[in-house]
DNA sequence: CGCCTCACGCCGATTACTTCA
DNA sequence: AATGAAGTAATCGGCGTGAGG
């Protein structure tokens, strides 16, 4: 057993070997997921922070002094995880594992590009919802403004005329764009937030 | 039963890296 | 060639849930 205390943030691979960093992947299919990940990823540890690949003819995804390579998936892994996003948002690990295996990727490869992906759609989401809202914003202050206007309009011809407005006035009931009852005055309120 | 612990999956936030203008 | 912005793979810590003791 490796001590946790000399592998403690050095990278994903080594740090699923902590029980420090690492909280998942205790059952015997979990296992046998990691015993794959580290065939695949065939990483030596020589010190708590440097790491090598023991492979030679590949120089990829080689990590040292606790730095992370960044893999780029390629377009036919994209587009292979990106038909299955679109089947569903979700996987079991057989469907996790059975992905990985096919895209020649890590199970946890896999399943972290999912959670990204759902991370992307909803902020995409929310994104739309914040243009609907701020258009429905836009829309209700083009209303205020014109009911306003109607206010000031109506109070300077009470002004010029407050005879034939005490009529008129008493016709009206109802405020056709709330739908409150206006009579009087003191129920027909509106506010300016600009 | 209720409780505790553990493993697991998911999420939001963040980091680290790549690519492109 | 240098650089900043955008995109994204990977990490971290927290939370909810279900199983088992």
């Amino acid at each position: 057993m490796i001590n946790p205390q000399l592998l403690g943030g050095v990278n994903s691979s080594v740090s699923s070997l902590s029980n420090t960093s690492v909280k998942r992947e205790r059952d015997a299919s979990s296992l046998e997921e990691e015993v794959e990940n580290l065939e695949t990823k065939k990483v030596v540890l020589i010190s708590p922070k440097v790491l090598v690949h023991n492979d030679d003819d590949d120089d990829e995804d080689v990590h040292v002094y606790g730095t992370r390579k960044k893999l780029r998936l390629t377009k036919e892994q994209s587009d292979v995880l990106e038909d299955s996003f679109k089947e569903h948002t979700t996987l079991n690990s057989k469907q996790k594992r059975d992905l990985a295996r096919r895209l020649s990727l890590r199970p946890r490869q896999v399943e972290v590009w999912f959670q990204n992906r759902r991370a992307r759609t909803k902020l995409k989401q929310t994104e739309v919802d914040c243009e609907i809202l701020r258009k429905c914003y836009e829309d209700l202050k083009e209303e205020n403004r014109r009911l306003n206007k109607e206010i000031q309009e109506l109070k300077s011809l009470k002004m010029s005329a407050p005879f034939r407005l005490q009529l008129s006035a008493a016709t009206l009931s109802m405020c056709p764009s709330c739908e409150r009852s206006t009579y009087g005055g003191s129920t027909n309120r509106i506010f300016i937030t600009n």
